[in-house]
DNA sequence: TAGACCTGCTTCGAATTCGAAGCAAAGTGA
DNA sequence: TCACTTTGCTTCGAATTCGAAGCAGGTCTA
């Protein structure tokens, strides 16, 4: 197969390169602030914030792995720290007897709103600054589509456990 | 201060979460194809591609630090790590007493060459296959004004040391 | 309904990560 | 030149992270 491209061409690679540093940054100075505000992690703002934003309020330990990207261990142990702060509450799920059920509080949903404008002001100020409405517009419409393409593909953090030889 | 926003309009949203998520996923699959290519954690290959790239092959601690994002100490602890694997070697500066200059072997650059082909390619299947070229140029001229404003405002990772009280 | 497999979560151990503190070299100002 | 501050890196300890292994509840099929 000689025409497998043995790199990215330069647009691609600026674009690749821009994207991780972006990010990167962006992160950094997110975890700092959510540190100061409210003592949290950023995956613990994560969860919090996706159980802030579901209907019920919780969702499956698995779900939440999945959605903020990260191992179920680390998950088991984040939401122990949540729990043990008062944030979130583990309830057993009622029709699957293994599924544990994550709550958040009203503890949780205070501090919550408590650190997110300064989350957003952190994400306003360095993320979307120097790009107009209708930049963010394009980013947007750029992004969904990778992101549908990754999670369908070979997205599941927990792959097939083990195949057999 | 009744108008700072206190959220984020529904397509910041939208393009904050594709971001995060995008480049979660990406890594992952990234530091996947890494591990078993070449037995490389991300940011041991974002070093050796730094040095790599550069003319000298060899950079200051500091600055690599500053350019992967990453905690001195942090830094410290996989310089080692590549040191050890034969991939990198530590000198001392010659301008600056205190600086370590870092400088990729040659061994380091066989396997980055070694494993570079399975990244592109991960990176291409994953990023790329949704955007058409224009798209990608499109991607990478929104986020260079982004990353250089973020480089230019609050970076540092090394803040001021103590600001005395 | 038994046997085999799959799923959801936790525990465990090892590796990584970071910030605070420390040390030495450089810079600064009087 | 002498103090004081700054800068570059490392060490240290504590916290996080992950994968492998384990356990228990589900599911499927004969």
């Amino acid at each position: 197969m000689p025409d497998s491209p043995p790199s990215l061409d330069p647009v691609q690679l600026g674009a690749y390169f821009a994207l991780v540093e972006v990010t990167s940054l962006l992160r950094h100075a997110v975890e700092q602030q959510l540190k100061e505000a409210g003592d949290l992690s950023y995956v613990q703002f994560q969860l919090l914030a996706r159980l802030g934003d579901s209907p019920t309020g919780s969702h499956r330990m698995t779900d939440l792995a999945d959605g903020v990207v990260y191992s179920r261990s680390g998950l088991t142990y984040q939401v122990g720290l949540l729990e043990k702060a008062g944030l979130v509450e583990r309830s057993p799920s009622a029709d699957d007897e293994r599924s544990v059920t994550v709550t958040i509080t009203d503890a949780g949903r205070t501090l919550l709103a408590a650190v997110l404008p300064g989350h957003v002001e952190v994400v306003s100020g360095l993320l979307f600054e120097p790009l107009s409405r209708d930049d963010v517009h394009a980013l947007a419409e750029l992004l969904a589509p990778v992101r549908d393409h990754m999670r369908s593909a070979p997205p599941r953090s927990a792959a097939p456990r083990r195949r057999k030889s």
